[in-house]
Formats: C-alpha cells, sequence, structure tokens
DNA sequence: GGTTAGAAGGTCAGGAAAGGTCAAAGATAA
DNA sequence: TTATCTTTGACCTTTCCTGACCTTCTAACC
C-alpha cells in the first residue's frame, strides 16, 4: 500500500466516511499540491478508484472556480438491490422486464409512483417511432443510470 | 461557489425572488461597482446564466437613465408550461440546454431535486460511448416524454 | 430643429484559471 | 520475462474575467 495513488485513495474515502453531506468537494490542483504530484494523478486515481462499480461517482467542473465532487453510492440495503438489479439487467433489457424492474422498486419504496411513471415513459421508448434502433440496449444504459442516480447519497 | 459570476449570479436571484413584480431593473455599471467587477462581467453573467432555458428574459436600454431588467418567466399551471417549453426543446437539444431547462423545472418547483438528478442522468447521454448517434434528437424526444408525464393528473 | 457631449449599455478578443486526455516511461507482480 | 499497474508531462477544452472599443440614448446648447 506503499503507492501514491492508495495513499490518496485512502485519503479521500476517509474525509468521504467522515461527511454527512454524502459528497465532498475539492480542487484538483489543490490535492495535487497536499500529495506532492501532477494534476493528472488524481484523475488516475478518480477513474480506477471512485468508479461506478465501486460505489462513486465523480462530477466536475472547468474554468475559473472550476471543481471535482465526489458523491458516494449507497452501501446499504439500498444500494445491495440496485447491485443486484445492476447484474439482472446486462446489455439488454426488454420492455416488460423493465417494467417489472422498476414496479419492484416502488414495492420497495424506492421510487415515488412519480419517479416510477416518468421512468416507465422514457423507457417505453414508445413516442420514438423507429427513429431508434437497438433500443434494448440503450434501455439497459438507461435503466443502469437511473439505478445508480438513485442510490446517490447526496440526495437523501 | 467561489467564482465572481457564481456570486453574482445568486445575488440577482435573490432579490428577483424577494420582488413581488417578477422583474427587477437595475444599473450595469452600480451592480459591477458593489462586486468590483468591470461592467462586462454583468453581461457574462447575464448571458450565461439568465438565459431563456432558463426562464429569464433581459431587457435593456442604452443611454443616459439605461438599465437592464431581468424578468422571470413565470410558468402558468396545468399544462401551459408544457406548450412553452415544447418550443424551447425543438427537434434537438444539447445537454447543457436540457441542464439549464431542467434546472428551471426545479426552480419552479415543477419537480423534485431527485427527479432532476435522475432526468439529467438520462439525458447527459454520458455513459452510452459512441453507441448512439444522434444524441440530441433523441434527448429533445425524451425531455418531451418526461414533460408529458410529468403533467399527467393521475401523479398530482 | 440640428448638433453634440456625456451617460448609459454591448461586443469581442485575449489571457488566466481551472480540469481532461493520452501516450510514454517507470515500477511491480506473476 | 512479461503483463499490468503507476506516474509523469505535454497538450487540450471549458469557463471565467478584463479591457479596449462600439452603439444608442438623453439632454443641453446653439
Amino acid at each position: 500500500m506503499g503507492n501514491l495513488a492508495d495513499r490518496i485513495e485512502v485519503y479521500l474515502k476517509r474525509i468521504l466516511e467522515q461527511t454527512s453531506e454524502g459528497y465532498i468537494i475539492l480542487q484538483r490542483s489543490e490535492l495535487a499540491g497536499e500529495f506532492c504530484c501532477v494534476p493528472s494523478q488524481i484523475n488516475y486515481v478518480l477513474d480506477t478508484r471512485f468508479t461506478v462499480e465501486r460505489g462513486y461517482l465523480v462530477e466536475s467542473r472547468r474554468g475559473g472556480g472550476g471543481y471535482l465532487r465526489i458523491i458516494r453510492l449507497g452501501l446499504g440495503i439500498e444500494g445491495q438491490y440496485q447491485q443486484v438489479m445492476r447484474q439482472l439487467i446486462g446489455e439488454q433489457l426488454s420492455r416488460e422486464r423493465s417494467n417489472g424492474l422498476v414496479d419492484r422498486l416502488v414495492e420497495e419504496e424506492l421510487v415515488t409512483i412519480r419517479e416510477a411513471a416518468m421512468i416507465k415513459c422514457v423507457l417505453s421508448g414508445k413516442d420514438l417511432g423507429g427513429k431508434f434502433k437497438d433500443w434494448d440496449t440503450l434501455r439497459a444504459c438507461l435503466m443502469k443510470t437511473v439505478l445508480t442516480t438513485l442510490s446517490r447519497d447526496d440526495l437523501v
């Protein structure tokens, strides 16, 4: 664990645990300064350690006043459901199956009726008239994205 | 929120909220003076933050007695806003514009923060890799679908 | 009624301040 | 030895901020 990337990872996870907001905000160059490394090292750490699969979401903004924002994805019961679902989805997802999943989310009280209606509508692809092919693949992608968002700790 | 543009934005939105007229009138040079910046900085803020997508209209007049007038566009209730939105969306919709629109829905309290995050994620198309072309067109379709769902009477 | 000075706001290009990308070199582990 | 992981640095994109210069309007003065 002597290497730099690991130390930065540990450092970030520690302050992420301590916060109650569910996210932290920081400056890339500043953090790089603290660890005496090049800024792009921070990106390496974020790309390899703070992925969605590992339970994190990273947002950023460039330009003056830019920042990095690392958001924790829930690891509680809710988070686990979403991991399971993630695997259920796979590469393709039919409309029937996605509706089923959403219904289950409602039963588990992980989404509201309104949210469910919205998700279903978006995933139905009804109003798209054959404009887009491979809709099952797109549906799988979107469903995963939705699940990820639902587990964001900063939206509680 | 360290940067100047953000602070000016917040300031303007705050006084806009306090007024009951639905608009505010101010002098560019005066405001610039308060924030110790050049007048054109005010234009930058107006151009980037007070756009139609975000629900604002800016009028101005030059010469002696000149002024800026920032108007908050209210979205009428019961489906009226849908028409306005649909027009703004058109056939294609960039990510920047769609984010602006969603932020506006939040400000109008037509969607929750959580719903907004979900919509933004779905519309970002970030995790889709080059898999889908014509994402701007798809985004326009999806955004309209979302609006339709939001106005459903059974979800109030 | 014209002219004109001054008082607004508008535009645009350039520089600065962030973060992003990528490939190549260096370490480490298998 | 080879494959994978780490680290670095050169270069890119986005966003912000400023200053020089432009246009429009009002009012005062002939």
